[in-house]
DNA sequence: TTATTTTTACCTGATTTCAGGTAGTTTTAT
DNA sequence: ATAAAACTACCTGAAATCAGGTAAAAATAA
């Protein structure tokens, strides 16, 4: 770590609002610097720049894209550079699939000033950091999830996907040219699964922990 | 309207970092102030000078209350504060209850700096804004909805509360203690009333339209 | 190449949902 | 007081879902 040169803060949120808000915070830091603040992903990838980025504060809710896969690829293109994903409800399933993806930590933007400094400083000694909230979140059943949850394949997902849409099996198996009982087959596996009861809560559960 | 004095902006919004950015936003202003930021709603309602207010941007997606309630409160207690509804995603449903408890507009966090001011001047002026993309949104079937839609009754809100979380007509009717027969009247009832083929179908429709 | 996983498909049977109709009671609004 | 809406409950029958099992291609991984 450089500790002659300020630290270099690269921002990637839809909100102008809230980078005027970070640039406000950080304008007065000595240890910290906003170098650019973009909108869309493209305009990151376009940045020529993008080695120098020490620190990416990146909002998962996008309008072009989404924070889970930008933050794969700014990982892939260069794995030192710190993610920190940031959104404004929490849910479990994007923080872990972020987790996933490689970020080093996840912050509600509703978080205190005070929280996101501090958790911008720990990530950067190499720690995984979430702001209060979002740990909270996270402890009720910690990381065994990422491996505990049994994951769809490619079929499933596809009929699950319409079936979230409320496809009947018959509707399926004629968009999917399959069997009406391969699809029923289908149905039964996912909600053998995940121990569920009907197509409702296979729906709830999909949706609560991201598996689409 | 008085042009003697700025306009009194008060902003209720759980970011810390959403205010910030407003704040900056208008210091610059010489028709407008922020005269403060709340991030409760209580400590909005504890406010002594609430009636000084003149608008109010409020964030829809509160921690320990919703902008929904908030805005009705609002206007029951003193009409003539100008509301306008924030939230970082926009969803039909919610613009359409937030205009329907008296809200004069509705703008993404997303939306440009440009837009939050045009907004707020139209708004002063007694017109109902949104912002671009939520009018997009909004356009697709306008404003026949608040009609059109045949609305939920008690016992049927009830009934559709417990099978969205998976629960079966059987165990619906136990909980309820209701007949089994009954449960199922009204779930064919719900599905009539909105052209729906079946549970999935009906939940996401409920979802889209805010009907819970 | 072999083992494993995935995808496909069938059978049987129980349970649940969907669709149509009727109808008495209670609550709410005019 | 009367009409309208909501709530309750029943009947019948068709359609769909759920639950158990088996099993053979096909694709993928070791």
């Amino acid at each position: 770590m450089n500790t002659s040169k300020k630290i270099k803060i690269a921002i990637l949120d839809d909100h102008p609002l809230i980078i005027e808000g970070l640039n406000l915070l950080f304008s007065k830091s000595e240890d910290y610097e906003v170098i650019s603040g973009f909108t869309n992903s493209t305009s990151l990838f376009n940045f020529k720049k993008l080695n120098s980025i020490d620190i990416l504060l990146l909002d998962v809710f996008l309008k072009d894209d989404n924070g889970i896969d930008v933050c794969l690829k700014v990982k892939k293109y260069n794995p030192k550079i710190i993610v920190l994903g940031m959104s404004s409800q929490s849910e479990r399933s994007i923080v872990l699939q972020m987790i996933k993806n490689g970020a080093n930590g996840y912050l509600l933007k509703s978080a205190n000033l005070d929280e996101f400094i501090y958790c911008i400083k720990n990530a950067i000694e190499g720690k995984i950091v979430f702001s209060k909230e979002v740990e909270t979140l996270m402890n009720i059943a910690h990381f065994s999830d990422l491996k505990s949850i049994p994951r769809l394949t490619q079929r499933e997902k596809e009929i699950l996907q319409l079936l979230i849409q409320g496809k009947s099996t018959q509707e399926i198996s004629e968009i999917l040219f399959l069997s009406f009982l391969t699809v029923q087959t289908h149905r039964r596996n996912m909600l053998n699964k995940f121990q569920l009861k009907n197509a409702v809560e296979l729906i709830n559960f999909v949706n609560q922990n991201g598996l689409l």
